[in-house]
DNA sequence: GCAGAATGCTCGCTTTTGAGCGGAAAATAC
DNA sequence: GTATTTTCCGCTCAAAAGCGAGCATTCTGC
């Protein structure tokens, strides 16, 4: 058998198996087992498996739970005192959306002790957060649940938002720009954020300063329908201006 | 085994049983109880569970409130077997609604391994429960949080409920009684209950024996309505007889 | 036969596991 | 309540399993 064709077969023994051990590996191909070391790591080089002590396991198992907890984990600070800023700008008796995200929910987190609050969300996580939170009543929007990242998406979700009215949107972003506005790269997600943005009054965008300046392809929403920003005080003065000369009004902490 | 997968099933085990001991987690997988401990602590660290002394509690949000888990255990053994005949019943291609409670919960668990079903839900704990199988699709109805039960309800749930169509409706209930019907003690529950059976074809009840012959304040739906009963085998001959007279389909298990 | 690649082998090194022990925490007795 | 017993835990050490790196061997195409 051919190396090459050796290393797809593994590809393909994972696929069913999910795990598999050197040895096992070693004998089912009947190769020494350096051989299979020197497999796997180049298939692990290559993004295919994720090796583990004594074996492999696909990317995509060892991938489910960590990537949305590493994802989070990203400017992790960063977002915790977003989330501390945006909750001071909420106040009692408010009517909020909080987009789906790992920005926002940290918002949720500083809420918990809060009372008086109503949160629309749609993220699953946000919803557990707040689930302890006697003083805050929590609006799920429904929707189809995106198994990666808990978050309800799809035509229930945008039909329950035309339906409310609330004072204060969170929304996260994965791109803002001065002049392109609010723009995401997956096409789907942009009716919910469409939505959330038209139900409120004020428009408050969260995101760690990663995100500043750059652009997605799928536009969300333009510059001036978007009222305040905040992020974090690493971003570069020089954007801040720019933002500030689109008239927003841009909190960094 | 490896290492790596020993833990995720560690995970798993906990998903199912929500607690473990040390000792019984040792014997599940024949290794020694310090590399348990040696795992769990790790899983702690990596925030998955909770260590208690002498065992582990899942920490994730979905592991409710005693007073909640406690309900559960009420019967656990019979609703588990309701709850695997009750997923032999769905069919693959079949579009479900699983009504919120802890024995529908049990449908949900039977279903993770399989595939191309639809799922309509308003509880989030069968969100959850569902949340790594990918070969189901999940509909949160969306609406207001409870925070005790996790449940949604209210009016956003009964307008999404009005624009499904589904095969099969699993519906729990606290009381179910051959001439009167389904009936319930809250009345705010009533109209989501309602709206599931207007929108299925077919109607399964699920509940434990304990609840048959039961009749609460606010009816939900007359028994003619009613398709299915699934039950425990603890059920008395003599009701079971009534419900049938009555044109049910009831399976004991 | 020869060059280059793939494979097998050996040897220290690292990771994981199992066992023992002192101390902490729960359960029980008083 | 307190004291005692039992169970469980964390720590350390040693054995076992697995690993990477370098080198020898085999295979392949010229």
């Amino acid at each position: 058998m051919l190396a090459f064709e050796r290393k797809i077969q593994i590809v393909e023994f994972l696929r069913k198996h999910r795990v598999a051990s050197v040895s096992q590996l070693s004998k089912e191909f009947n190769v020494h087992e350096t051989t299979i070391r020197r497999d796997l790591a180049e298939l692990e080089k290559e993004g295919f498996l994720h090796r583990t002590h004594g074996g492999v396991v696909v990317d995509q198992w060892f991938n489910s739970e960590p990537s949305f907890s590493e994802r989070a984990n990203e400017q992790l600070d960063e977002k915790k005192r977003i989330g501390k800023k945006a909750a001071e700008m909420i106040e009692d008796g408010d009517h909020i959306i909080l987009d789906s995200g790992t920005t926002t929910i940290h918002i949720a987190r500083n809420l918990v002790n809060r009372s008086n609050i109503t949160v629309v969300t749609n993220d699953i996580n946000i919803a557990a957060e707040l689930r302890n939170a006697k003083g805050i009543r929590v609006i799920v929007t429904g929707g189809l649940l995106y198994h990666e990242s808990f978050m309800l998406n799809g035509m229930i979700t945008d039909q329950v938002l035309e339906s409310l009215h609330v004072r204060k949107a969170f929304i996260a972003t994965p791109a803002i720009h001065p002049q392109y506005g609010l723009t995401h790269p997956e096409a789907e997600l942009v009716p919910t954020k469409q939505g959330m943005i038209r139900v409120a009054k004020e428009i408050f965008v969260v995101t760690d300063h990663t995100k500043i300046g750059k652009v997605s392809l799928h536009t969300v929403a333009p510059i001036d329908q978007l009222h305040h920003l905040i992020t974090g005080s690493e971003a570069p003065e020089s954007q801040i201006q720019q933002f500030k000369q689109a008239d927003l009004n841009v909190v960094t902490v």
